[in-house]
Parts: structure tokens; C-alpha cells; sequence
DNA sequence: GATGAATGAGCGTTCATTCAT
DNA sequence: AATGAATGAACGCTCATTCAT
């Protein structure tokens, strides 16, 4: 198997979630991708390409995956539930990249950030609209929409730094878990969701590293 | 008022907090701070050990006031609510320097990494310890203590990305909420802190620099 | 027409003549020959390879031409007259080449530069040969033969840097008053040179890239 | 003796006068200076801009000398003379610095060619104006001024290739034949300049390295 | 206390060249 | 004949740090 785009994705990721896209040097970059440092450059056009190249796909896919959940129902409890197993699901299944696409938006150039925060924006309106609806039609209740919205955002968003593949907790569990704190947070009525299979099977990108060996029947 | 380690520090902060740590040059912090590069090793021994002294302080501070939280009361709701309502004033209080500390954990070296790390887990035992007594008798109730858990501290600490001093919203709003979602989240049952004053008034680090004016009573 | 020795050679001299030798990458050089960079390697050796084939080819054509403008007479004024014409009808007709194969020198490292460096001092000597002689036979008159020398050549190469073969003067015009112009500096009498035909024309190299088209005949 | 600006304008046309500006690492230009080159970088903002400061000290005096030579009289054979003079003069006095300004204009880039070759063409027209006025007074004769000014130049700046302070001629000598020279070429009168001091001191410029050690008295 | 000068190491990037296809 | 992939070396430049003044 020879090396592709994939495959400096991947080290890139694993490197830049790690150390940091600063602190990370072409040359740990070749190294890792198993590949000579002037090489690299027949693959991306710059360190900061590199870094766009992983993000853009990032969050073009978090939008794509966001975006069909909300097609899936017009209720806005199952629309919030598919949102948020759809959250959890892609930044469960891509850690790192996902970590990289949230920390590393401060490392672009003007050239660049103005772009991929418009697609980060675009992700979180998402969000903003479901909560909105929700609350105007009376199937969500809270004190501050806004601050919800950002509780349950960040809540998600921190999977990425927790979650083991090879852990205790299926994603499965986790999804149901989230979305389940989402319905409280939101007075959600319990059995609104009883039935409904809103849970998201997510994709892994190619910029995501492989996961560690999920556990094996030890049984 | 000439220069001093607390501007210093508090130009570190803002620098750390936009750029990174990696990507700051120890003549921008000079420059921030209005002296040479070179009397920045007066102040301090080195660039790490200027972001240790950043990241002891805050540390510090949180573990202090969470503790003395914790210690208020005896009843686990009113523990959580101090806990909580402590890590959001702090972190909306100090937001450059809890963003510092959070982030830059990894640019640590394996010299200094482990003390941080140590204070950092300190930290968090804090929830753990409450939500852990707190589900043992029967104060709190969720299907899983650590994603409570997990899900609290993010969120709470993700008040660092988007509160702002002068915005629409008081801090003892934010506090407030954010206790009450907390309590949704582990059904504790309304009105356990009815009358109960939980609000921490948060100290401001000598690090974290000076926030926007807020907002004039134009009325 | 497909690519061929010539057509490389062009490119390089229009970009040598233009940036320098140090100055063009290998990949300019390709590009600029409608070739890959790696394909080059089967025309010529190396980059430094290249540019002596075009300086041998260009000293090679200019002693040639000025040795048999001196054969063409045994009269010290006229083998001047035959010099400074081919010199500057040459010069004129392959500026950038001409320009390459003076510049450049610099750029050879020792394994060539003294072949080509003979060269040159072989073309040299030609001029110095007919001063020398003609002074010898009183044919011309100056106080320093070797500046004069220097003088002529300098002045006529000057025509590399502007001359235009669409610009107001015919070559003819200018080999005519160049050649006026040194008989002036040697005092030579007037009249020496009437009715004789010592006007040059010069070669086109195969390394010299297509010159602007002449000017139309609008009339 | 400490290194300054001077020292590495010198060692920088040294080099550049011999391998040309692109051929030249900074690193060998730190080695010339006797400093690191990252030391080299406290003396001169750029490669380029080190280029740039000796090329503008460069052209600057040549047109402050050419100046001054022409307000010392309103004779235009006067004026040539002291032009002729001064060129020459500054031209082998500051060979090395000279031939970089010459050769490495199409060094610099966009940002700063226009600049320095706005100087150039000053410096030019100097020649220009003398040759024209005196063209029009009936003081020079010749049939093409444009080609004589040209020729002009061109055989003084030639100069720069051959002339050794230490060698046969002393350079009072070769300004004294190149006005002689120029005066043929223009059909200038025998005696005109008779008792007129039409000789120029130059200067010499900080950035030209230090010549070879005059001839001595070996007798 | 403060700084300009200095440096070895490293940065991201490009170089001329090779070679399997 | 032609090329995409590859590389070690070098590029111009910036880094964190030291030190004499």
C-alpha cells in the first residue's frame, strides 16, 4: 500500500492533535506519513494547504451529516435527537480530526480562516434553527435558548476528548446518553422519543488516524 | 505603572490564548509588554516557565475556590450548585487564562507536563467526588456518573469561548443557568435549592488581561 | 514541431539572459520548453551541461565569423572594419545568447570554466592581433593600444543590451556606424574604407530565441 | 574593529561582484562578514534589501558626481569631459560595487527593480542632456547621438572588467583617454579642453571592498 | 533593570537530480 | 521519449536564549 493524500492526512492529524499545528514540523510530518519532508509537497501545496485540505473535509462532512438528520423528521425532538447522535457520532468516530478542526481554526492565515469559519458557522446554525423551532412551536422549554445551544454544543464536542473505541461505553450508549441529557436540558417529555431510531451511523474520514484495536471477545 | 510579572503574564495570556503558545515568539510577548526580549528573562526563566507560572496560578485558583465550594454545605446539590457556579465564574471570569491552561497543556514539556497535569486532575476529582456521594445517597440520578461528569465540566468550561463581560447576559444569569441545567441533567428535584445562595463571586487572575468595558448604564 | 537540443536551448537563454543561471530552476526551464523537468535530462546533462553547450556554440560562431572577416583581407582597416562588423552584426543578431555567454561565465564551476574562459581569450586575441598589427604598420594611431581594445569590444557588446530588430535602425546602419566609430578612435583616415564591402552578415544560433517580428512594411 | 553595516555591504559585493546575488547564500555572506548569518539579520532587514542598499548608495553618487561634473561649466565639451571623467573615474574606483549595480537589477524584485532603475535612467540622462545640447550648439558632431551615448557609456562602464589600481595605467591616465576616446567619437576639436581640468576625484563608496595594494616603490 | 548584539538550531520550502514505470 | 514520485542538500529566514555593557 503506497502513500496517498490519506495517508499524510492521517499523520498530519494524529500530529497536529497532539503537538499542535505549530509546534508540529514538516519533517515530523514526513517522517510520520513515511515519507521524506520535499515529498510531502508533491502531495500538498503548503503545511497550511495541508492543515485546509483536513478541515474543509471535516466540517463539509459535519454539515452533510447534520443536514441529513434534520431531513429525516419534521419533529423537532427526533430532528434534535438525530442532530446531536449525529454530533456525537462524527466527533466520537473522528477524534482527532474533529479536535483539530475546532482547535486549529486560530492557526490560518486571513487567507484561509474567513472560509472554514463559514463552514463552522454554517454547522452551528444547524443547531441555532432546530433549537429555534423547537422553542416557537413549544416542543422545547428553556430558560435561554442561546446558552443551550452552547451547552449542548460544546457538551458534544468534548466527546473528542474522552471517548475510547476500545472503552467501556459502545457509541451506541453514548449517542442515546446525549441525547437523552439534551431532552432534559430541553424539558423534553419522556417517551417523546420512545420508538424512534434517530441514532446516526457516522463516517470516518480518511484524515482520521486508525482507532486503537477495538476490544476483543475476551470473553 | 512600570511593568511588573503580572503584565507579563497577562500579555503572555493574550498571546497564548489567540496565537498559541507554539506559534507566540517570545519577541511578540516582549513587545506586548512593552519592554525587550531580552528583559523578559528578567521577569522570567524561560517561555515555559512563564506558561507554568500562568498555568500554576490558575490552577491553583481553581482548585481553591471549588474546594471552599465544596465545603459550604454537606448536601450534595448545594455542593454541585457551589461547584458549578465556581468553575463558570471562573472560567468566565479568567476566559483567556482557563483557555490557556486547557489548551496548553500539551505544550508542556514531559519536565513540567506531569505537576500540571496532577493539579489539573485534582480539579476534576472535585466533580467526581460530589457526583459520586451525590448518586450514592440518592441526591442525584443518571444513567452514567462519568458522562455527567464529562459533559459538566465541558460545558462549564466552554462558557470560556462566549461569554463576554459586556453582553447581554450577567454573570449570575450564566451561573444560574448553568446550575440549573446541571441539576436537569441529574434530576435533582426542583426547588432542593430554593433560598439557597450558591453563587461564588470569582476571583480575577493577576494573568487573565483586562476585559471589554462593560456595558455603560445607558438605560 | 516537436521539442528538440534547440528549442532547449532557447528556453534557457531567454531565461538565463533574463534571471540568470543561478537564478532558473530546472522546472522553468522545462516549462518554458513545453517539457517536464525530467524529460530535460534526456536532452542535455545537466543544467550546468546546458549552458556550455550554448556558451561553446555562441564563442565557437563568434571566432569563426570574426577569423574569417580578418581573412578576407590582408589591409589592417579593413580586418577592423570586417572585426567590428562581425562582432556587432553577431552580437546583435543572438543578443541573449551573447549576453548569456558573457555573463555567465561566472556561473561554470572549474571543470569548465577554463575551456570556455580559452575561448573567449582566443576571441579576444583577434582584436588584438589586428590593433597590434595596424599600429605596428602606422595604419592606426592611439596612445594606448590595449584600451583601445578594450573600449572596442566593450562598446560593441554593449549592443547586446539594445538593439531591436524592429527598433529604428537597420543592423546594417549599426555595424556601419560602429565601425565609423573606431576608425574615428584610431584615426583612421578618412575615405581609407570607401567602396569596400566589409559588412558582415551574421549567423542566427540555434540557442538564440526568436527575435520580435521586424517592422511591417506600412509605408 | 567590530563589524557594521559597512563591513557587510563590502563583504555582500564582494560576492555578489563574483558569483552574482543569486549564487550567493547568506550563509557564505555571513562567513565574508566574520558574524553568523542570523547575525547578519540585525544589520539588514533581507538578502534583497541589502542588494538594494548598495545599489541605491551606488547610483545615488554616480549621479551626485555626474552632477556636480556638469555644474562646473556650461561648455558641453567642458561638461562631457567631466562627465566622461567622473564616470570613469567612479567606475574604477568602485569597480566590484559598480558591476553589481550593473549586473543585478534583475535581481531585485517587482517591488523594488522600478526604484533602482528609475536612478538608472536619471544617471542616464545625464548623458543624454550633455550629448543633445551640444549636438544642438554644434559643439560635437556625429551621425547618431543616441548610438554615441550609448557607445559611450558602455565603454566606460567597461571599466569595472579590467581595470587594477595596482596595474600599468593610473587612473588619471584612463579617464584622461577616455575623454580623449569620446571626443574622437564626437568630432570634438583638437585643443578645445587644453588647460582645462576636466578630472574628477571620485569617491569611494563604504560598500567597495578594499582594492589591491597599490604598486610599490620597488624601484 | 534594561538592551543590542550575537548564535546554533531549526523553520517551511525549493533545489537539481535520479529512477521505476 | 516521457513523467510522477522521490530525495538529500541547501535555501532564506526566525527561533529561544545568552551575555557584555
Amino acid at each position: 500500500m503506497s502513500v496517498n493524500l490519506g495517508k499524510v492526512q492521517q499523520a498530519a492529524v494524529s500530529l497536529f492533535a497532539t503537538r499542535g499545528f505549530a509546534a508540529t514540523g514538516i519533517r515530523e510530518l514526513g517522517a510520520a506519513a513515511g515519507i521524506n519532508s520535499a515529498t510531502l509537497y508533491h502531495y500538498v501545496g503548503s503545511k497550511e494547504e495541508l492543515l485546509v485540505s483536513i478541515m474543509r473535509d471535516c466540517l463539509d462532512e459535519m454539515i452533510r451529516s447534520g443536514s441529513e438528520a434534520l431531513r429525516r423528521s419534521a419533529e423537532p425532538a427526533i430532528q434534535l435527537a438525530g442532530l446531536i447522535s449525529s454530533h456525537v457520532g462524527f466527533t466520537a468516530t473522528n477524534q482527532l480530526t474533529a479536535r483539530v478542526a475546532e482547535y486549529e481554526m486560530r492557526a490560518l492565515s486571513e487567507a484561509h480562516r474567513p472560509t472554514m469559519q463559514a463552514l463552522r458557522d454554517e454547522y452551528e446554525s444547524l443547531f441555532a434553527q432546530v433549537l429555534e423551532r423547537g422553542a416557537r412551536v413549544g416542543a422545547f422549554s428553556t430558560e435561554d435558548l442561546t446558552m443551550a445551544r452552547l451547552a449542548l454544543m460544546e457538551m458534544g464536542t468534548g466527546v473528542a476528548h474522552w471517548f475510547r473505541a476500545d472503552g467501556r461505553l459502545r457509541l451506541e450508549e453514548v449517542q442515546q446518553y446525549f441525547v437523552s441529557m439534551a431532552c432534559r436540558i430541553l424539558a423534553v417529555e419522556d417517551g417523546e422519543l420512545d420508538g424512534v431510531d434517530f441514532v446516526v451511523a457516522p463516517r470516518r474520514l480518511a484524515s482520521e488516524p486508525d482507532p486503537p484495536q477495538p476490544r476483543a471477545n475476551v470473553s
